[in-house]
DNA sequence: TTGAAAGCGCTAACAG
DNA sequence: CTGTTAGCGCTTTCAA
C-alpha cells in the first residue's frame, strides 16, 4: 500500500510538499502536477487512521439507537430507524462524513462503559441518541458530563439540557384528535405504546389534551407494546365495553393488530370504527383499508439529526431544539361524518 | 483526555509497562495494580486511532448495501436490511467490531472511488457486500483485485470466485412451488422483482423448476419492483386472462398490492386464489389474510455473514460459499386443496 | 515555495 | 519483569 512517503519519493519532493498539494494548498503549479501524477501512478489513498492521528478527528458520526431490556423487540420489529439511518447516511455522505452504527441497550453497566469509551476512544466525532424511553437522560447526562457532542431525538425539556430535535409527537396526537373531532367522532378510545416511551407519552398528551378540549371523551385507553400481537389484545380488551366512535393506535403496527381483532369479530372499518394509526410505516399502506396515519418523516428526521449534529462539530456549546412537523396522511380507515 | 503518558506518569512506570499491563501481558501485580489504579483515576480509555496506527487494524467492518440507479426505493422501501443490520452488529459486538454502514448507488465514477478508498482507506478490516443485482459482480471484482477481504450475499458462481453466503433463494423458490403443488395447485402464475435482481431471479429459477417438473404450468409472468404498487398493476394486467389457481410473489409486498387490486375486483383471497409472498416482512403478518411467505432469516443471514467475515479476517485466501436454508411459512392466504 | 523535524497515542523489539 | 527506543502515516510549525 502506497503512503504519502512513497509518492514523496516517485516525485522527487519532500512529504511535506506532497501532503501541502494534495490538500490543495499553495504549491507551485509544475509540483503539483508532479505529485498528482505520482500519486496517481500509485494508486495513493490516504491512510485515514494516520491523518485521524493528527488532526484529532475521525470525521465519522455515530448512530445511537437505544434499547430498553424490557422491550427489545421495538427496535427489531419496527424498522423505521432504517429510514432514519438512510437520513443520516445522505447528509454524512455529503460532508464526507462516516456514519458507524450501535444499539446498546439499557440495562446493566456495559452501557456505561460504552458510553465512557464512545466519547473518549475518538473514533467518532459526535453521536445522534435515539434514546425512545424516558430513562434516556442518563444516557444523555453522561454523554454530557463527559462533553462529548451529540444531538437527541427527543422534546424539548426531557432531562438534560442539550441539543435535541422533536419529531413532533405532541403536534402529531393533536393533529388526530383535531381530525377525529372533525369527523364527527365524540368517544374516543386510545390503544397506546410502552407507557415509559416517550413518543407514546408525548402522542398520547397532545391527543388527550385536544380531544377533551373540543369536546370529546376518553372513554378508553391500554398500552401495548407496539406490536400487532400487543394490538390484537389490546382492542380485545378495549371491546369488552361499548365500542368508540374512534381509535387511535399509538402506531401502525398496533392498528393492524385492533383492525384484525376487530374484523374476527365481524366488525368493519372503517364503517362501524374508525381506526388511525401512526408512523405511516410499511404496513400502513399494505392495510386494506388502508390506514389513516401520521407521518413524521423519518428520513429527514435522520437528516436533520445529522445536520444539526455537524454544525454542533461547527460550533460547540449550548444548547437547541428543532422542531418538525408531522402530517396526517388521511386514507381510507376513518369514515367522513355523516 | 488522559492518554497512556499520563497513566504511566501517575503510576511511575514506563508507558510500555502501562501497554502491557493494560493488555493482559506478564506483569508483576503490584505493577499491574499500580496501572489500574492510576488508569481509573484519570478515567483512561485507549484511543482507539492510536492502537490503530501501530497494528494496522481498525476493528471495524463495513456493511455495504448497493443500490440501483433504476430502483432507488428498493432499500428505502423494504426495511429487512435492517435486520440483517441487527445481525451484523450483533456478532461484530461480541467481537468487539464496530460497524460502519454505507449505501452506494452502482452509476458513475463515484462507486470506484468508493470502493478503492474502503478497500485503501484502513478505515475498515473488511466489508459486508449485498449486491443486490447483477452488475454485483463489478464491485466484487475490484475489491478482489484490491485484495481487500470481502464476504458477498449472493450464490455461488455469480462472478468473481469470493467468499458468499446464500441466502437460499434458489431453494426458497422451490419450496414454494412444491407447496403449491401439495395443494393441487396446476395453473400458477409469478409476479416477480425486477428482472436484474438476483434474489428474484434465484427465486423465479427455483420455483419455475420445480413446478415443471411437478406438472404444473407457468400461465403468467410479470416483473414488478418490489413495491405495493407494482404489485398491483400487476396483478391487474395478470388478471387479463383467466385467473389461475394461485400467484407467486417475489415479495411480501408486492403480494399485499395484488391482493389489494384482486379484493378490488371482488376476488376472494384464498378461497378464489391462493397468495404467497416473500420475505415474511412486517407487512406478511399484518395482512388479513394473513400471507403464507418465505422465511430468509435476515437477522441470521446477518450474523453469518459477519462471522464468515471475520474468520476470512483470521484465515485470509481462498473462497467459500455458506448455505442458509429459507422456511416456508404458513398462514392464511392459501387455500388447502378439495 | 519547499524541506527538515517534531509529534499525534500507541505497540513491539530489544536490552537490561 | 520493565525501560528505552523506534515507528505506524500523516500534518504542521519553523527555517531556509
Amino acid at each position: 500500500m502506497a503512503t504519502l512517503r512513497d509518492v514523496a519519493n516517485l516525485a522527487g519532493v519532500s512529504t511535506a510538499t506532497v501532503s501541502l498539494a494534495l490538500n490543495g494548498r499553495p504549491v507551485k503549479a509544475e509540483t503539483r502536477d508532479a505529485v498528482f501524477e505520482a500519486a496517481r501512478k500509485l494508486n495513493y489513498v490516504p491512510n485515514r487512521i494516520g491523518q485521524m492521528l493528527t488532526s484529532g478527528r475521525s470525521n465519522a458520526i455515530e448512530l445511537v439507537i437505544m434499547n430498553s431490556p424490557e422491550h427489545p423487540d421495538i427496535v427489531r420489529q419496527t424498522s423505521l430507524y432504517y429510514y432514519l439511518l438512510e437520513g443520516v447516511l445522505s447528509v454524512a455522505d455529503q460532508n464526507g462524513m462516516s456514519v458507524r452504527f450501535a444499539a446498546p441497550s439499557y440495562d446493566g453497566p456495559d452501557l456505561k462503559r460504552y458510553l465512557s469509551e464512545l466519547a473518549r476512544d475518538r473514533l467518532a466525532d459526535g453521536a445522534i441518541i435515539v434514546p425512545q424511553f424516558r430513562y434516556g437522560d442518563q444516557v444523555c447526562q453522561i454523554l454530557a458530563d463527559l462533553k462529548f457532542p451529540f444531538v437527541s431525538l427527543q422534546p424539548e425539556g426531557y432531562g438534560v439540557a442539550a441539543h435535541c430535535v422533536d419529531m413532533g409527537n405532541y403536534e402529531g396526537g393533536c393533529l388526530v384528535a383535531r381530525f377525529l373531532l372533525g369527523l364527527g367522532a365524540r368517544r374516543v378510545a386510545v390503544i397506546n405504546g410502552p407507557a415509559n416511551h416517550i413518543d407514546a407519552i408525548e402522542r398520547e398528551r397532545g391527543f388527550v389534551a385536544t380531544l377533551l378540549e373540543g369536546g370529546g371523551d376518553l372513554v378508553g385507553l391500554v398500552n401495548g407494546a407496539f406490536t400487532i400481537e400487543s394490538g390484537f389484545s389490546a382492542m380485545k380488551s378495549l371491546a369488552e365495553r361499548k365500542l368508540p366512535d374512534a381509535i387511535f393506535c399509538g402506531n401502525d403496527y398496533m392498528a393492524a393488530g385492533a383492525m384484525k381483532y376487530l374484523r374476527s369479530q365481524g366488525v368493519r372499518v372503517p364503517h362501524d370504527v374508525t381506526i388511525i394509526g401512526y408512523d405511516n410505516s410499511d404496513v400502513a399502506k399494505a392495510l386494506d383499508p388502508e390506514l389513516t396515519t401520521v407521518d413524521s418523516h423519518f428520513f429527514e428526521l435522520g437528516s436533520e439529526l445529522a445536520t444539526s449534529l455537524l454544525s454542533i462539530l461547527e460550533a460547540p456549546g449550548g444548547a437547541s431544539v428543532r422542531n418538525m412537523t408531522p402530517k396526517l396522511i388521511a386514507r381510507h380507515s376513518h369514515l367522513l361524518s355523516a
